[in-house]
DNA sequence: ACCTGAACACCGTTCAAGT
DNA sequence: ACCTGAACACCGTTCAAGT
């Protein structure tokens, strides 16, 4: 048989898969180092079963914030477009906090996924996107002309670190500075 | 007997110890995540041995870099006085950055032990140490007043990221980022 | 006092046996 | 096809027994 990009999984594995996603996202969120065995058995799963969705941990990571990480993605071009670009990179910066820290399993799924095979797919579409915002910025002339996609997007990694009581005031505040380091400086620097 | 701060250890302890340390920073440097006991293998102790010293992995981690963080706290005073806050600033980046990719492990002991124990001595003291060079730029009137030191600390956390071929010169790069960032701007702002 | 190394607990991953 | 769960390999940590 062809295979279709469509679902040609028994209907029992694709529920399997949806509800290991499911409680994985849970309980990722509160404990962040859940044993698999645990995901397993609280999904009512065997291990073998968890493994044949998700051939390794790293894997599972990456698809229970897939979405997350999508979302990210396809956002930029809406914001460029409504926004001057300083403005929509401190949005997008805005965006990526708010996930909170929750979710900082994110950047830790990606920063594996980008280490374990170097061309990750998502990290190229992340520096796709971040090139969309500072090319703009870099052609209105709010940018500098030499910042570059990789390194602001390891400036923006540190937004996933803020953590105690006012992280929200704080990583907004963060943005901020990160926003300012990519503007074009005025004539009159030191 | 009373315990003074110098070695009351037995000759042969202290010997083990200073063994353990060097071939831990000497393992630890190329595999990164050398196991505990290959570690008190190669320094031809027991694993026992191994935990009396070091009671954790983390403890082994933040002992091996120990000496690299406290010469990284105890720079800032000589640079402060040699020169105006944003070179002060820029300087210790870069002889942050110089340790490279090799001892990126520095950073997560320092993130392990802050987590750990939130009150990590060290993570204060470098809060202090950011803060005194924070503070004269403050007073110099060349640093934004908002910029705090843990924000600035999270931002040159990125530095050790820094991956590839010419890091060197990529992570010497933002660190002028960096130092942008928490530069005070002219009036002319947007 | 300090050292040794077998043993424990735990976790990621595999695989023979089931349906 | 897909599922199960016992089993394997590995690693951090402990502890009874040695010197």
């Amino acid at each position: 048989v062809i295979e279709l990009g469509r679902s040609t999984m028994r209907t029992d594995a694709e529920r399997n898969r949806a509800r290991i996603l499911e409680v994985a996202r849970e309980l990722l969120a509160t404990s962040g180092d859940a044993p698999m065995h645990a995901i397993a058995q609280q999904a009512g799963v065997g291990q073998g079963t968890l493994y044949r969705h998700f051939p390794t941990r790293d894997a599972l990571l990456l698809a229970v914030y897939r979405q997350d990480v999508e979302e990210l993605i396809e956002a930029v071009p809406a914001l460029i477009a409504a926004h001057p670009p300083l403005e929509a990179l401190r949005l997008w910066c805005e965006r990526l906090a708010s996930f909170g820290p929750v979710k900082r399993g994110v950047i830790d799924a990606l920063e594996a996924a980008t280490r374990t095979d170097l061309k990750s797919e998502y990290h190229h579409q992340l520096v796709s996107a971040m090139e969309a915002i500072l090319d703009a910025g870099k052609a209105s002339g709010d940018v500098r002309p030499d910042a570059t996609a990789e390194e602001v997007l390891l400036l923006v990694g540190c937004l996933w670190r803020v953590e105690g009581a006012d992280w929200e005031a704080r990583s907004r505040h963060m943005a901020g500075l990160i926003v300012d380091a990519t503007r074009k400086r005025s004539e009159t620097q030191a």
